[in-house]
Formats: structure tokens, C-alpha cells, sequence
DNA sequence: AATCTTAATGCTACTTAGTTGCATTAAGAT
DNA sequence: ATCTTAATGCAACTAAGTAGCATTAAGATT
């Protein structure tokens, strides 16, 4: 499942992510490309190339699914390179920031991996 | 658009999250009651609780909503009180953990609030 | 360069989460 | 007992996401 094959649908969206390091939701990629490929196949591509590890993702607030550029498991000891997430509440820019969630210890459970959103304004909506 | 009457539908509502203190998927609530009430009338009440400060809501790993009892902004200052949750991968099993999530200063952005969400395995599923 | 294999796409139809409008009902105030 | 209107039920809708299947095109093989 896999990417194995560079499509020009492939290719298109591998160029926008190369053009940005932000989050995008898969309801804005939908619809960048609407006059260049099928919805499914947007969902199919991001679901491959987020499986080879060229994407990743996550759920914003509302629940709705962002994608960005890198893996997010990395690290040496195949463990999860855990990072936080911004969301900006103004503009709803999106992006992840170098900023390493610890995970905790907790009795009775088990902590395998994490999920952490930051949420405010960004730079530009800020001033 | 606060709870404003105690019908029979917001009592039953009210009775399960008395018997709980787990985060409760809506789907999963709709389900519960699909035979007492009407799917519209789950998402309002829910809404309605929510904005009373009786429930709270947070999105879980599949962008799906979660409810669980009592408020989230209840500190003096009216800054949230902000805490992780957890989901079990095995069971679905999601509770609120009685762990504070700093808000990190971060250059150029401002944190007004965060999500956090711990994965892994519950008591139950850990053994 | 022509051929072949099959990954990938387009399209249609579907499922599910969540919402809206509106007529009807019932909480609880008067 | 009456009245006001919050709350509900219902039906119809929107939007996110998925599945089946015929067709297309990457790129490997000859
Ligand atoms: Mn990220
Ligand atoms: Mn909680
Ligand atoms: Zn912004
Ligand atoms: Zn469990």
C-alpha cells in the first residue's frame, strides 16, 4: 500500500508539500486539486505516501485530518519522534513545531504514543 | 442555548455520565439511546451540557468527539483547565487523567490553549 | 520500441457524522 | 389551569470518507 509509482497526481502533490512546511487539511488539498484529480485519489495518495513515511498526519481540533511533510518515526531506536502541533485559531494555519512531547508515566496504563495541539495565534495573526 | 429544563431525555443523559467517568464517544452515545431519543437530540443536549460546563468535549485520535463529566475551564482566573486524556488502542476505553498540560512559550506564536491525548493500553488491556 | 503487468486513477454509489427547518410537545413559570 | 417557549422528533440535507469496478498509464521486461 505503499507509494511505488510517481504518477502526475503523485508528483503534483509531492510539489505543493515541497512548497510549504505547514499542515494542510485533507478538505483544503480536496479541494486545491479538484480540477486535477478525483477526491479518492487524493485520499488514496496521502494515505501512501503517509505510509512510506513521506508524510504525516494528525486531527486538529474539529477532528479533521492534516497532513505534513516528514515522518514522524525516525529516531534510532524506532520509537516515535512525538512533536507538537500549532493551530492557529484566526487563520486556521496549521504547522508542526520543534517541540518534543515527553511522555508520562502513568500507573495502571500503558503510554505508547501521544498526541499534543497547541492552539492560539500565529505570527501573522498575532499583531 | 444552555440546559435551561430537566426533560426525561437530558435526566438520562445526565444518569450515565452520574455512573461514568469515562469519555464517551457521541457516536457511542447515539447508539445508547437510539431506542429513548432521537440522534438530533442527543447531539443537542450534549451541546446544551457542554456549554452549561456540566460535560466536556475533546477529539479523540479518529477526530471523533468525545464527551465526559464536568468543566474544563473551572480555575479562578478563567484560564482553562487544561488536562490530558487517554485512549485505550485495544479497547477504546478513553478517560480524563488527572495530568496538567503546561502551555509552552513558543517565540512568534501565542498559546492560548492545548490538546493532549495519551495512547497506549488501559488496566484492563495490559495484563 | 513494442509489449506486458498491475499499480493507480476516475467515476459512481455508498456510509457515516453532523446539521437545519419546522411542526409538535412538554417543562415549569405565572 | 393556563401560557410561554425551550426542547424534541422527524425528515431532509451537507460533508467527510470509503468501496467496487472498469479503465489508464508507470515502468519493468522482452
Ligand atoms: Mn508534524
Ligand atoms: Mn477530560
Ligand atoms: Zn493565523
Ligand atoms: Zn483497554
Amino acid at each position: 500500500m505503499a507509494i511505488s509509482r510517481k504518477t502526475k497526481t503523485v508528483k503534483m502533490i509531492l510539489d505543493l508539500f515541497g512548497e510549504t512546511n505547514n499542515a494542510i487539511s485533507i478538505v483544503d488539498l480536496v479541494s486545491i486539486f479538484r480540477n486535477k484529480m478525483n477526491k479518492t485519489t487524493v485520499y488514496r495518495i496521502l494515505n501512501r505516501l503517509e505510509e512510506s513515511g513521506i508524510l504525516h498526519s494528525f486531527s486538529d481540533k474539529d477532528g479533521l485530518k492534516r497532513y505534513a511533510k516528514g515522518n514522524q518515526k525516525t529516531d534510532p531506536d524506532n520509537k516515535n519522534d512525538l512533536h507538537s502541533h500549532f493551530l492557529c485559531d484566526d487563520c486556521g494555519v496549521s504547522t508542526c513545531l520543534p517541540l518534543e512531547i515527553p511522555i508520562p508515566t502513568i500507573p495502571d496504563y500503558k503510554i505508547n504514543t501521544s498526541q499534543h495541539l497547541l492552539i492560539g495565534q500565529c505570527d501573522n495573526c498575532h499583531n
